[in-house]
DNA sequence: CCATATAGTTCAGGACATAAACTAAATGGT
DNA sequence: ACCATTTAGTTTATGTCCTGAACTATATGG
């Protein structure tokens, strides 16, 4: 009648619980409290013990293992006059990184991110990928991933493993594209291998949004641990934060706030739909709406992006009104997604942080007429992640996986 | 950065992982195993064995525990002309069971169920609570409880806790209940121990819908892991259930479709919001539209509702087009939850499920008009629950928690 | 130079799971 | 009647891991 129980699968998943598993989770419990010391508190071991809730002797037992397994190092002593006998730093390796890349309409991107989530180097490229195909875009991610990979290692990093977020749906188990409509991927294969060193550790793939959502959480108050990132891209994307984790639903599409209904006669949707906010907040429809949509001959996006901006500047229709529109249909589809998530906090990235000025009044009229009772203690915010976010929200996940598996690591 | 990692946190809520927690884990293990198999196959130690993955003297040894704990009991030799020494079949003990209630607009009800999850006793008491103060209302229910308590204890069946829903938003930690507009409360703390019989094990509280969908849970197919329950009452509630357990969201209220806005420039809603799917598609608003509305001298709600079966019955309009306006506005709402959980499996509870055939083709096409790319993919079922679907689901998460944490009973 | 204080390690002890040996209790052939 | 065979369940020796207490290491300050 029921799953196996929860805290079965948390050992290992399936495996039997045995006396081995308290091991892996107290290796996990040290590093993540080291974790979250960050890397100027330098704990000693003793605190670490106070705040795991192990002895001593444990610490130092497991501490020795992670020390082996190159996670963690110590670091001079610090001493500032008081007795006893000077403790040793610990602090998470900073000579272990993670390699986090993106894939955008525009732009491909590459970083390295190190234990504690910092962006060490990067590289953002622009390219126009809708225009090219698939295996030429890897090709060209596979050479920027090379470059980086000689960045690490001419500063004596080692890469423990990598992360890659595009802006469609993903299938992680089979590292393939479902849909990638503004890269125009349909079913793509990604090879994995060819973009990282080998052995490789761990490689993850995500949605560009929830890669964001990752990245924006770093941002966030500690406390704030369930919120919504929207992502205004070409097309609209939504990533999930629940108790602090990504919620990614079944299938791993969950927070697609793209297609949410906001007018039952509205237009058709390149999704087939009609009515989905992106007919009506997608870059394309706002620009269209402003009167700069693709035509036979009108400029390249971004160019005409620009244009919109300028005219907004300038208060000028029909800028306006598209931009106006748009935040009044988004904030008919957070009134709904607020809901159903019963999330309080909303993020907005992309071109909705971008024309927050604009658009925010009509998001937050739209937002008190269809959900009066939630609208004060919704949190609006807008994200100030640029380009590299998704690149290093994929990374950090990744990195967070090791951190919570250190057994894999520890011989 | 992070917080305490998943595993770290499964051991028990914080306390330091060590050996002892191997075995809390493995009791919760064994249990589920047993629970999983139902009551008639009688599983042996040794098949436990080798469903659990843990070596026959381990599952000896903790059986012992569990019927030391009254959780399990050994059940007849069973033979068939095998060699080999009988083994003693396991089952969950049948002389332990949970109380589960509810409250709703029209009834107070509350039955029995065992660890397996059978209702074994129940009892339904229409009541019409709204016109009685809340007092009275819990007052009655624990006059009913007594009654269900005396009938266990008649049976020698020992009650280990109890579960209560109400159709309404509740905070489970504080045991009230914040909203319940239909039974006319606002902000009302429920005195548990009225309800329950010392020492109470445990007592939780839960929405309607949620409750339901929980029960609506074991009436599905095994690998059915996901899905969306609709409860259509007066309001329309929502529970969603992932990966097997129920998704509740930060404050506990996720899943409320009864708010989702699925027209812009629609009616206002009691909540204060305009377009939201309860003001087409709640009990008073398809009444309404089918000329039956509440007035200042009309028939008592359920008098209405058959009126309303009987006009669709003899295909009259209103009745038929309301509700088929109702169809549509639900399939709105589903698509956008539908993309917004990444689920693809619905059940529609309470009259929602009465009206299927009235109610299906609109909803179906408004379905596919709005989200065609899931429309083909979506299963949506009608819910076959009856009036103690809550109570039962209420009482079978508690017999849950029970069977995950079984350590609590083993002394 | 020694009392004091704090950090970290060592060691005996206990809880568990495991594997293998062992006991228990049936069937079936001779 | 008897014994080989088969399966169920228990006992025992072993190893891992955490724990608490004793112990070592290394500083400060009078």
């Amino acid at each position: 009648m029921r799953q196996p129980a929860t805290t079965a699968r948390a050992t290992t998943s399936g495996a039997p619980g045995n006396v081995a598993d308290v091991r892996k989770a107290n290796l996990a419990r040290v590093l993540s409290v080291i974790a979250a010391a960050g890397e100027d508190e330098r704990l000693s071991r003793a605190d670490i013990a106070q705040l795991s809730q192990l002895t001593k002797a444990s610490v130092s037992s497991l501490v020795t293992d992670l020390l082996a397994a190159g996670l963690v190092t110590e670091i001079g002593v610090h001493r500032d006059g008081e007795r006893g006998r000077p403790s040793v730093g610990l602090v998470l390796n900073p000579a272990r990184c993670v390699l986090g890349m993106e894939i955008n309409v525009d732009y491909i991107a590459a970083g390295l991110v190190d234990l504690s989530g910092k962006l060490l180097a990067h590289e953002v490229l622009p390219r126009a990928n809708h225009s090219s195909t698939a295996s030429e875009v890897l090709a060209a991610l596979g050479e920027l991933s090379q470059r980086l990979q000689a960045a690490a290692q001419a500063q004596g990093l080692m890469i423990l493993g990598g992360g890659l977020a595009v802006p469609g749906l993903v299938n992680e188990e089979h590292f393939t594209v479902l849909q990638a409509p503004n890269l125009g991927w349909v079913q793509q294969e990604l090879d994995v291998a060819a973009l990282l060193p080998e052995p490789k550790t761990r490689f993850r793939l995500f949605n560009e949004a929830n890669a964001s959502a990752l990245a924006q959480q770093q941002l966030m108050d500690a406390q704030e641990n369930d919120f919504l990132f929207v992502s205004g891209e070409v097309g609209i994307g939504g990533g999930l934060i629940i108790d602090a984790e990504l919620f990614v639903g079944p299938q791993g599409h969950a927070g697609e706030l793209g297609h949410v209904v906001i007018a039952p006669d509205g237009k058709t949707c390149s999704c087939g739909g009609r009515g989905c906010l992106e007919t009506v907040a997608g870059q394309e429809a706002i620009l269209a709406a402003a009167n700069l949509g693709a035509g036979v001959d009108s400029a390249p996006r971004q160019e005409r992006i620009s244009q919109l901006y300028q005219a907004l500047e300038a208060g000028e229709e029909p800028a306006l009104s598209a931009v106006s529109e748009a935040g009044k249909s988004l904030g008919i589809a957070v009134a709904s997604a607020l809901r159903l998530y019963n999330v309080s906090t909303v993020v907005f990235g992309g071109h909705f942080a971008a024309l927050e000025q604009w658009m925010r009044p009509a998001m937050e009229a739209s937002l008190q007429v269809h959900a009066p009772s939630i609208a004060g203690q919704a949190r609006l915010l807008c994200s100030t992640l640029g380009q590299t976010g998704a690149l290093v929200g994929a990374a950090r996940s990744v990195v967070g996986d090791l951190l919570e598996a250190p057994y894999q690591l520890v011989d």
